[in-house]
DNA sequence: ACTCCAAGTTGACACTGTCAACATAGGTCA
DNA sequence: TGACCTATGTTGACAGTGTCAACTTGGAGT
């Protein structure tokens, strides 16, 4: 047997911890000693599985595309592309919601180079995939300059909408620009008609 | 005379260091004593003009805001409602090209409690309102639950896209993602296209 | 049994924000 | 004029951070 026994669980541990922290107070205050002392180990413990501050960072990020792309993958089923398409937008939202830091952590954080961390890489490009995917299999409106069509380009407008009110909604610049309480619910179902119309044919 | 006759210039040179920080560095890297060291100063000398880092946060902030609102206003002269806002659109990613560092500051960075810093509060209401009072003077393309007409959540919709495809095009998840470079230039044109296809009535 | 190395330890360094105590120069007011 | 007072600046300290270096140790492989 070559499988090695213990494999330290420090290292998993270290990984909840941290994802214990940045769900409870976000990423900025992610350190790396108060995950050791939360462990009970010293102050060094965890650079024996991480080499730096960064390494630790990308795990956590990468497993929270995975886990995100997961939830997306999750919708409820709908036949219609159109309805399905807009399914994942509310399953989206939805996630940004129940997971307003990891949300943040993915999209709104300045990441490790990601050349460095190929797993975060890989998981970041899969859960955008998704939604490429979803637009590669509808008949979309034609743009102005009809000749190409592109769902990756598409994509991005789906994605950028949604990454943009998501983002929007849970900024503090947000409750700074005096929306009302109406406007803040209206909000997203306003955002998924304007997306239908714009790709409706 | 009750000018105060020097009023201290080190305040106005602190903002203008922190301000060439967050240009050259980002916001993250920006901290109180290497401002002081940059000015010759000691490492205390800033917190007599600012009770603390997030009180020179807030003061960069909004004057970034101010910045951006008056770049927005500046933008090249358009008749027909629908150009001008294009227009808009082009300018708001234009500043966001320009200044990467200084866009991430106001939309992307974690910010002070806008309640205890009014000026930051005011300077970013006024940069959404020139939108929201653009789209207030067209007409648009009504929505499904057409019953209201809300510039408001519009101005959201198109916010949100606009923020999105900056923040995608300048986020480092995006360069993961594997989108051609054709894809990459096209991707703010065909982002327009679809917004006015979304409002155009 | 011997070796070797992964994993854990303690200690140090430079950096950060912030509190406290002290210095001083200039303007206010008796 | 002279006393005082405040705004501004100084030095020094403390706890927190990431990370490097050196030391210890338990256990797997030869």
């Amino acid at each position: 047997m070559t499988i090695r026994p213990k494999r330290s669980d420090v290292r998993e541990a270290c990984v909840a911890e941290a994802f214990r922290i940045v769900e409870e107070t976000g990423v900025e205050s992610l350190s790396l000693r108060d995950v050791a002392r939360r462990l009970g180990v010293s102050h060094q413990a965890p650079y024996k599985h991480f080499p730096s501050r960064d390494h630790i960072l990308a795990e956590i990020i990468a497993r929270s595309f995975d886990e995100f792309s997961t939830f997306l993958e999750r919708r409820p089923d709908e036949k219609e592309p159109e309805a399905d398409l807009r399914s994942m937008g509310v399953q989206y939202m939805r996630y940004a919601q129940l997971h307003p830091l990891k949300y943040r952590l993915m999209f709104n954080t300045p990441m490790p180079d990601p050349a460095k961390h190929p797993d975060m890489m890989r998981n970041a490009q899969y859960a955008f995939n998704i939604l490429r995917d979803r637009l590669a299999h509808m008949t979309l409106r034609p743009t102005r300059d009809a000749a190409e069509v592109s769902p990756q380009l598409d994509a991005l407008f789906v994605w950028s909408t949604l990454h943009g009110v998501a983002s929007v909604l849970q900024s503090s610049v947000f409750q700074t620009i005096g929306l009302s309480e109406d406007d803040r619910n209206n909000a997203v179902s306003r955002c998924f008609e304007r997306i239908s119309l714009a790709l409706e044919p």
